[in-house]
RNA sequence: GCCGAAGUAGCUCAGCUGGUAGAGCAAUUCAUUCGUAAUGAAUAGGUCGUCGGUUCGAAUCCGAUCUUCGGCUCCA
């Protein structure tokens, strides 16, 4: 077990503290773990009693009594059968007989007591409860024991603890700033999307801004693409559900999808022959009726577009794109503004190759990924290799093939120059795959950009090539998308931004603010000046003070305004504020300033300040 | 899907123990023509998520349901 930080013993020693105030409270309650968090702590515990808000007051209070008390944290080291009868004696059975249980053999076995409170712990601990000096219980949540739904739910109290007041209240303060810049509020506020109730949950309606920021990013990865031999395909929203058998997706990931659509009729036919809803799922998974799939994924699809010629390894890599809406049985509570939806759309492209070409061609997609991360300015992310868990049966394929592209993953990341570490239970159920994670505001992880390595589903589609040697071959296939899903992307995206996104993916850049009504049409002229050059322009033509124009403008987020006075008029200039771009600022002619500002969005320039700042 | 919380005007929220709704901002209209983050006044806007129940009477109490939020599980 490595040793805990300074402020993980802290919070460690927090979340004894809270386990000592409950059972003085609700002496019944079974506790099972309270472990440090990366900015807290928790309990996990077993009671009765539905805990709310008004007991969360009731235990810290508890709590501080207990570190009133000034108790001494004490280490004392047992026998793995002293254990048992201790933790039988102080009446913790239920989880805490099975936690000493996972302890191996030959590992040192402790308790820590602080007053009357005993628990099984590797520590450590603070010295003494007066060393908490701040804490705050946080939150209560339902978590199943050992993070097995089929076990009991057991109710997770969160608190966080530092060393000072000061800290807590500063962190208290961030975590209030960081949900300003929260997506789904701030997607509200500048109306870039829409998720509507008679639609349907997980469905995102993109609204007219959010529109000009997603087609920026498409336009960006199509040219990309172009450059970089990649070829456009289209295919359509569902497919034949034998399509997905042979693919596997039917079978093995059918939890995951929209129940299949069957041709006009079949119900009612069914239903005339005294036919249950079960039967017809029977008929439907054994293959008797044949319906359709809303497409979970678009590899089969592109596969079909491969395989509807033949190839010689003279063509290949043969890579594939296209911007596929796809759409997934998320479970409810899951979903997640942008960021976790039912109906979204890859940026994709399946790649198929020669194992040859394998190595090359995942460097290809890495290079693409960090090009977009770059471009964006994400830096703050970090590199998953999502391995096979060995002990699940949720995926398709042999070992040997899992063994080889699993090494083919590891051996480009390898040269990726950034640092990533190995989960297993984290591939694809066709192969392995590695990840670019990103936290939210609120510091949930979101995949994104991936690049997959598949030698299952060539298999399962009995996919050749002819080789030089004039014999069929087997081809590889890489599925990759840099953005992940249009959705989940543009939501961290607004996060990342908070909003204040680069001229290029701004819906609106500019925005000019004549003084008063005799300047509006002088506005006017310089609007359709950058109009004239694509430039997104509009004019504040409202009989508002300059004060409030600008603050307005402020509010919506606008990169640049042109402010527009007598004295500027009557030398043909204006005075250029930016927000995104403060070297862009001064008073110039509209001329200068639009040519400096087409550079700007064709370098697709980051904002210079740091953004941070999160509405008023 | 599970645990917990919450749904009142476009947004943020108030409405105590039941007597059929209110503020600020936004919107609209009028006046103001103004120099760097809010000009003033007036007007309009809600079957209190939905359905059912209790009651003379429900935003308020009860039940069901939908949706959202925080977790858990899941995540191709």
């Amino acid at each position: 077990m490595k040793a805990m930080s300074p402020l993980e013993e802290l919070r460690h020693s927090c979340s004894h503290i809270l386990a000592t105030a409950i059972l003085r409270l609700y002496p019944d309650t079974q506790l099972d773990i309270g472990p440090p968090t990366e900015n807290g702590f928790y309990y996990d515990v077993d009671l009765e009693k539905k805990l709310d808000a008004s007991d969360l007051e009731a235990i810290e209070a508890e709590m501080k009594k207990v570190i009133k008390e000034n108790q001494k944290f004490e280490r004392i080291e047992c026998s793995r059968e002293e254990a048992i009868t201790k933790i039988k004696s102080i009446g913790q059975e239920r989880y805490k007989l099975g936690r000493l249980a996972d302890i191996p053999e030959g590992e040192p076995i402790s308790f820590y007591q602080n007053g009357e409170f005993i628990d099984l712990c590797a520590g450590s601990h603070v010295g003494y409860t007066k060393k908490v000096k701040a804490f705050k219980l946080l939150s209560i949540a339902g978590a199943y024991h050992r993070g097995d739904e089929n076990n009991k739910q057991l109710q997770r109290i969160y608190g966080t603890a530092f060393g000072s007041k000061e800290e807590l209240e500063v962190y208290l303060e961030r975590l209030e700033q960081a949900r300003a810049r929260d997506h789904r509020k701030l997607g509200r506020e500048l109306k870039l999307f829409h998720i509507d109730e008679a639609v349907g949950s997980g469905m995102v309606l993109w609204t007219p801004n959010g529109a000009i920021i997603r087609q920026e990013l498409q336009s960006f990865i199509a040219e990309e693409l172009r450059m970089a031999d990649y070829e456009q395909v289209f295919t359509p929203h569902i497919g034949k559900l034998g399509l997905y058998r042979t693919s596997g997706h039917f079978p093995y990931y059918k939890e995951s999808q929209f129940p299949p659509i069957v041709e006009p009729g079949t119900v009612e036919h069914l239903a005339e022959s005294g036919c249950s809803c079960g039967e017809l799922s029977n008929q439907l998974d054994s293959g008797e009726i044949d319906g359709y799939l809303l497409k979970p994924m678009n590899c089969p699809m592109h596969i079909k577009i491969f395989d509807s010629q033949p190839h010689s390894y003279r063509d290949l890599p043969v890579r594939l794109a296209e911007f596929g809406t796809v759409y997934r049985w998320e479970q409810s509570g899951e979903l997640n503004g942008m960021t976790r939806v039912r109906g979204f759309t890859q940026d994709d492209a399946h790649i198929f190759c020669t194992e040859e070409q394998v190595g090359q061609e995942i460097q290809g997609c890495l290079d693409l990924v960090k090009l977009v991360f770059n471009t964006l300015g994400m830096q703050d992310y970090r590199v998953r290799i999502g391995l096979r868990d060995p002990d699940s049966s949720k995926y398709v394929g042999d070992a040997a093939k899992w063994d080889k592209a699993e090494a083919a993953l590891r051996e480009a990341a390898q040269t990726l120059e950034v640092q990533f570490v190995e989960e297993p239970g984290e591939a694809a159920f066709y192969g392995p795959k590695i990840d670019f994670v990103v936290k939210d505001v609120i510091g949930r992880e979101w995949q994104l950009g991936t690049v997959q390595v598949d030698y299952n589903l060539p298999e399962r589609f009995k996919l050749s090539y002819i080789g030089a040697d004039n014999e069929k071959h087997r081809p590889v296939m890489i599925h990759r998308a840099p953005f992940g899903s249009m959705e989940r992307f543009c939501g961290v995206l607004i996060e990342h931004f908070a909003g204040n996104f680069p001229t290029w993916l701004a819906p609106e850049q500019v925005r000019i603010l004549p003084m008063n009504d005799d300047l509006v049409p002088q506005a006017r002229e310089i609007e359709k000046l950058l109009k004239a050059a694509k430039i997104r322009v509009t004019v504040d033509a409202v009989a508002d003070k300059l004060g409030a124009k600008i603050r307005k403008t402020h509010l919506d987020k606008v990169p640049h305004m042109l402010v527009l006075g007598k004295r500027e008029a009557e030398e043909g200039k204006v005075q250029v504020k930016s927000r995104a771009n403060p070297s862009l600022e001064g008073v110039k002619t509209p001329a200068e300033f639009m040519s400096e500002l087409l550079q700007t969005i064709a370098d697709k320039t980051l904002p210079e300040s740091e953004s941070a700042e999160a509405g008023s």
